[in-house]
DNA sequence: CGTGTAATAT
DNA sequence: GATATTACAC
């Protein structure tokens, strides 16, 4: 029985992800010895095309001494608004908060905007997820539409837009329904306490901000030489802190099979 | 003003 | 090739 949707609605809201916990979705990838044990890294691929992506400097600080430098460098302002970000990296696990969101939210509710805030993913803008969005959308239909028998997919087509979704397990409840007079979802118990067992790796400062002036990387401050590496050539991989196909860390009960 | 979508640009 | 941006409709 549906309870009462505005109870686990209500629930859930209060565990949103606060400021101070939310998801490391920086987190450093792939250890040295994973990489190796990949192949990214490993013989004739040198080792460096990740430099993009997040970390925020924090900002917080004596904001008083930054105003003017000579007009020979292009001030790496601070994202204080109105600035060219760097392209958004729509990387699995910034997939996963948004098809998250989008399943809390239900499709009703799950235009832009409202997705956007609840992603509560710094930096986010709502230009980004509707465009995300839309593409997203077309991948969902594409999928309904072929749901042949094909029990295996790989024929079908167009793994355009599919690299970056498939990574991401698709709640069943987006595919095209039409709405029940008002709203139906399942009463799911969101976790809050999404924590990551991590090592204790390189892992800075726990910063939750997310990119920062890729692009121009000339901050004046003494950034720690940690860089966030990514799937560099070989793509992303799946999530391998959630161990590979265990349920474990997942938000909720999603791929229920 | 916010959204959906297609086309186009970077 | 992946995102962003624009234009237009609603």
């Amino acid at each position: 029985m549906r309870e009462d949707e505005a109870n686990w609605f209500s629930k859930w809201e209060q565990q949103l992800p606060k400021p101070e916990d939310l998801i490391p979705l920086n987190q450093t990838l792939i250890t040295p010895d994973l990489a190796i044990a990949f192949d990214i890294g490993t013989s004739h691929n040198p080792i460096n095309h990740n430099r993009f992506q997040q970390q925020q400097p924090p900002s917080i600080s004596t904001p008083s001494s930054q105003t003017e430098f000579d007009s020979s460098d292009l001030n790496t302002d601070e994202p204080a608004r109105t600035l060219k970000r760097p392209r958004l990296v729509w990387t699995p696990q910034l997939h996963k908060r948004f098809v998250d969101a989008v399943a809390h939210l239900g499709i009703k509710n799950a235009v832009p905007k409202t997705i956007m805030q609840l992603m509560s993913v710094d930096g986010l803008t709502r230009e980004n997820v509707a465009s995300h969005l839309q593409k997203y959308r077309l991948y969902l239909k594409r999928m309904q539409g072929l749901s042949s028998g094909t029990g295996t997919f790989g024929s079908g087509g167009d793994p355009a837009t599919d690299h970056l979704f498939a990574s991401s397990p698709v709640p069943p409840h987006f595919l095209h329904q039409s709405v029940h007079g008002a709203d139906n979802f399942l009463p799911y118990m969101p976790v809050s306490a999404l924590q990551q067992q991590h090592h204790h790796q390189q892992m800075a400062n726990h910063l939750h901000r997310q990119f920062a002036p890729v692009g121009l990387s000339r901050q004046t401050n003494q950034s720690v030489p940690i860089t966030p590496v990514r799937g560099g050539g070989g793509s992303y991989v799946d999530d391998l802190d959630s161990g590979n196909e265990k349920k474990a860390l997942t938000l909720f009960p999603i791929g229920d099979d």
